[in-house]
RNA sequence: GGGCAUAUAUGUCAAUUGGUAGACAGCCUCCCUUACAAGGAGGAAGUUGGAGGUUCGAGUCCUUCUAUGCCCACCA
């Protein structure tokens, strides 16, 4: 409907006299509801471009620093909720200390991801011109992936801006970068001099479908509940016996070289030493003994096929058998397998062998069997053992190192500690070689040179190379490195340190170590403990101190986001619809180290809470005139209710910092929360709403002055938001800001972080305000269950010690009109009607209300009754452990005294309901 | 096979060194009160997975069982 259409016909239409009436001027004029994405557009660009993140912004030399480098995401990737997670975690640490005066270096940066972008350009190669690398060549093919990465590698930046995290853009780094690429051909010429890098041929794990060698880390175990055991039978040569072995890959027996048997199995014992005929082949194969076998699994006899399998792999070494390769590179059979099978791919192969079996009355049978198989971490494809030439690091001077640090220092500390401490360091201690080539284009080809007698060179430049083997007729190795070979040097290798000539730069001077890493689980093996390695072998210092490591965000069903569930949740669109701020207080909120299960639920709430701040603000401004931030109010507060707001604001910096200094994040969220919600708009707003309205200039700057106070505590989880309505506070100016940003433009992100002083907490205050918010509460809660319109004046009835009464007198006006009261009367004993309901204080006060005519008199017994059950339960309770002289012996003497205490209390309340309970009957 | 977590209100999760369980959402009652109905006021709801033990006292420590999840190794 157009905005301004008239309903009907006739007449004008009552919502549009609005318009017409004067309109009210404010002094400040805000929407009624928080439109986040305002704010989102506008403040971001202003933060980047005014060079704010930048740790230069700080003037203070001798500013402490605080470092946070990023994990670098993948080129190819989007932004996903554990992106969102980790990003929301580091910016709200840095933004912290950055308000608290930090020189602060929050770093980013993209990895290059080999087989993530090369998979990625060749799709789109075969898409668009329907031709693969291959056919184009190396070098036009890394043009198009540059291209690629011009193209469509800011991707995964623009939507980190949009998180509003305050990394230091201008420091951006990228692993493919030249001096990243300097950074890593430096370490590879290195550690091969020193001899920890070595070529050699052994069993890899190699990707038929991406035809690269991966790590053992980028495999990972897939469960198969079709699988197939098949039991093949193979005769025995010169003889009518058979042996039978089982096998899940029937046709891998094209390339045995043995069966083995446990030597101490006695069914086979005669065998071993003699010979079989092996099947399809013509090939005669020895039956071995070794301990590897398993008599109990399957027939207790196993075919051994070192050239395609690990464990065979190794028994083939101890026993001198020959490696027989019978695969190419994807995964077709070759000319070793025998021409009937040459060119099959390995499950056609499978097929046919079976059949052949079956035909020669040699296939014994099939037994179903749930199995798992490795599979490619990135395509799924099924890995394929074999044995190829690869280069290789030998960790174990590094491994030494960081186990080292680890004893010797306890660096990094991870938080959570369990299970992290433990799991990190036994991984070190079964550390193995680490195979780092990868048969790809896309990457930092491997700096090894070969001549025409194959002779190796291995050098940081060809011309050194060309010197050091006296020709200039060298090839270089075709293959490049793992992507995780760059990753490892993350730390120091984007602070400059290739461009130092391989030394400590002015960056990696002023903020190596960095402070904390932030992190998922998953990649703690493959880079985490890489980077305490390197950075300890080639900095002589750790990379951080402490390692956070998130929690898994799940789907809202309690299972793991993924695409093919289709369960996942895209953080863009959350951003969308209810705003970045409530997305990360959420995720803040959520983040105790423990995994956790996406609820809308969640960020509503945290919606509603950022339109609370938003409309709580709205008062504070609609009411401002005359009025500005003045810290120094808070210190020469008179009355109790301010005195009382500051003791809070104290109490929750205090417990913020806490928390923070901690990495609780979640709880930090809720005290936040609850502080701003509860004290500051339930009570503190509510409480002063009068003196504000009614133009009370100083009432006015303070309350001002405590939501300054409230936003900057809020900035690190809620910034765009924050600063919006920040800007918009009188009196805000550089003042303000941390004296290390004196000089800057106004801007929130530099305002003092609230530290909080215990001093500061004023006990009489907070005594004398718990009266009050109890009294009202107790008012309210008659009103309540009596059902008493708000609309009925009542009169309060109070009998109590001078110290309440006094309280009481002191905030009359606030609880009158708190309670909706029309009079409050203080009294030493209580003189009223029966038909009165009644309450009764912690510290024993009676609270009696007169309702001649309003009262129920059978709800009023029930209600004062259900109460005295509650509190006789309570009180029973202390008095057994009062009256157990175990207890009055051992436990401290506090608690014994706060038991005493609460239970005379108690003591005090019960006698009163029931003599007010008696009243009434 | 080895290791490590987790199990708390209807749901999702909290609970510092053992001190007697909280939040948010939902639910019930009332209220569109001039910052906010994305709101206000009040309320109900839990023998902390089962069983044993240590202790004056256990959600918290120990043993054991059950269920779920993660990691590592292996898987002919």
């Amino acid at each position: 409907m157009p905005r301004f259409a008239v309903k009907g016909g006739l007449g004008f239409d009552p919502h549009l006299v609005a318009f017409w009436r004067p309109v009210q001027l404010f002094v400040m004029e805000l929407s009624k509801a928080y439109e986040p994405k305002e704010a989102e557009e506008k403040h971001y660009q202003v933060w980047e471009t005014s060079g704010f993140f930048k740790p230069e912004a700080n003037g203070n030399a001798s500013a402490e620093k605080y470092s946070i480098v990023i994990p670098p995401p993948n080129v190819t990737g989007s932004l996903h909720m554990g992106h969102a997670l980790q990003h929301t975690i580091m910016d709200v640490l840095v933004r912290r200390k950055r308000m608290m005066g930090y020189r602060t270096l929050f770093l980013p940066g993209v990895d290059h991801a080999g087989i993530s972008t090369q998979l990625m350009v060749t799709r789109q190669l075969k898409q668009e011109e329907n031709k693969t690398p291959k056919d184009i060549g190396r070098e036009a093919f890394l043009e198009k992936v540059w291209e690629w990465k011009n193209k469509f590698g800011g991707t995964i930046t623009s939507q980190m801006r949009r998180e509003g995290i305050s990394v230091d853009w201008s420091r951006e780094r990228f692993t493919m970068e030249d001096a990243l690429s300097n950074a890593v051909k430096h370490v590879f010429v290195k550690l091969y001099r020193e001899g920890w890098i070595y070529r050699g041929a052994r069993i890899v794990n190699w990707c038929p479908n991406d035809r690269t060698v991966l790590s053992d880390l980028e495999v990972v175990d897939q469960t198969r509940k079709d699988g197939k055991l098949y039991y093949l039978r193979y005769p025995i040569t010169d003889s009518k016996q058979t042996v039978v072995v089982a096998t899940t890959r029937p046709e891998t027996m094209l390339g045995d070289t043995a069966v083995a048997v446990n030597p101490n199995d006695e069914r086979y014992a005669s065998l071993i030493g003699k010979t079989v005929d092996l099947p399809l082949t013509g090939r005669k194969i020895t039956i071995i003994a070794d301990e590897y076998v398993d008599s109990e699994f399957g027939t207790g006899a196993v075919k051994i096929t070192p050239a395609h399998d690990p464990n065979d792999y190794e028994i083939g070494k101890r026993h001198n058998l020959e490696q027989l390769n019978v695969m190419n590179e994807d995964a077709t059979m070759n000319a070793a397998a025998g021409a009937d099978f040459e060119g099959l791919d390995r499950y056609e192969a499978r097929k046919l062998v079976l059949a052949k079996f079956e035909q020669l009355g040699l296939l014994e049978k099939i037994d179903e069997y749930e199995m798992t198989l490795p599979v490619c971490e990135r395509c799924k494809t099924v890995i394929e053992s074999l044995i190829s030439e690869q280069w290789w690091v030998n960790m174990s001077e590094m491994r030494d190192l960081a186990l080292g640090l680890k004893q010797e220092t306890g660096f990094p500390h991870f938080t959570p500690a369990n299970p992290h401490t433990k799991v990190y360091t036994n991984w070190l201690e079964n550390l193995r070689d680490w195979t780092i080539s990868r048969q790809l284009w896309w990457g930092h080809r491997i700096p090894a040179y070969y001549d025409q007698e194959g002779r190796v060179f291995v050098a940081e430049t060809p011309e050194e190379a060309v010197a050091e083997a006296g020709t200039d007729n060298l090839r270089q190795d075709d293959d490049v490195l793992d992507t995780w070979f760059s990753s490892w040097l993350w730390s120091f290798s984007t602070m400059g340190w290739a461009d130092a000539g391989f030394a400590k730069s002015d960056d990696i001077n002023a903020f190596h170590p960095t402070d904390v890493l932030v992190t998922a689980r998953d990649i703690i093996f493959l880079w985490v403990s890489r980077m305490v390695m390197s950075s300890l072998k080639f900095l002589g210092e750790r990379p951080f101190d402490d390692v956070y490591v998130t929690g898994t965000v799940l789907a809202a069903d309690g299972q793991r986001m993924s695409k093919t569930k289709g369960n996942g949740v895209d953080p863009l669109e959350v951003f969308d619809q209810y705003g970045v701020d409530a997305t990360r207080m959420t995720l803040a909120g959520s983040s105790t180290g423990m995994d956790f299960a996406w609820r809308d639920e969640k960020v509503e709430s945290y919606r509603n809470f950022a339109n609370k701040i938003w409309n709580a603000s709205r008062f504070c401004l609609m009411n401002s005139e005359g009025a500005s931030i003045d810290p120094s109010l808070l210190e020469k507060s008179v009355d109790a209710a301010d005195r009382w707001i500051v003791s809070r604001l104290n109490e929750t910096a205090l417990a913020v910092n806490k928390a923070l200094d901690g990495y609780a994040f979640h709880e930090a969220v809720q005290i936040l929360y609850h502080f701003f919600w509860d004290d500051f708009c339930d009570w503190y707003i509510e409480l002063t709403k009068d003196e504000i309205t009614s133009g009370n200039a100083e009432a006015r700057s303070r309350i001002l002055t405590v939501l300054d106070q409230s936003l900057r505590m809020l900035h690190p989880f809620m910034p765009y938001l924050t600063e919006e309505l920040w800007q918009k506070l009188p009196g805000k100016s550089a003042k303000l800001h941390n004296a290390a940003y004196a000089d800057a433009d106004p801007t929130i992100m530099f305002a003092d972080f609230p530290i909080g002083d215990q001093s500061k907490v004023d006990e009489a205050a907070m005594s004398e305000m718990a009266v009050v918010i109890e009294l009202i509460s107790k008012v309210r809660n008659i009103r309540a269950e009596m059902r008493i319109k708000n609309s009925e004046p009542l009169t309060v009835h109070v009998a109590g010690e001078a110290a309440t009464l006094k309280a009481i007198g002191a905030n009359e006006a606030r609880i009158l009109k708190l309670t909706r009261a029309g009079k409050i009367v203080a009294e030493e004993e209580l003189s009223v009607p029966k038909a009165s309901a009644r309450t009764v204080m912690t510290t024993g006060a009676e609270i009696a209300i007169p309702l001649e005519g309003l009262i129920d008199f059978a709800l009023e017994i029930e209600r004062l009754e259900a109460q005295i059950a509650k509190l006789a339960k309570e009180g029973e309770l202390l008095s057994k452990q009062l009256s157990n002289d175990n207890f009055v012996a051992k436990a401290p003497a506090d608690k014994v005294a706060a038991v005493r205490e609460r239970s005379a209390e108690i003591e005090v309340q019960l006698k009163a309901l029931s003599e007010n309970l008696d009243m009434l009957k």
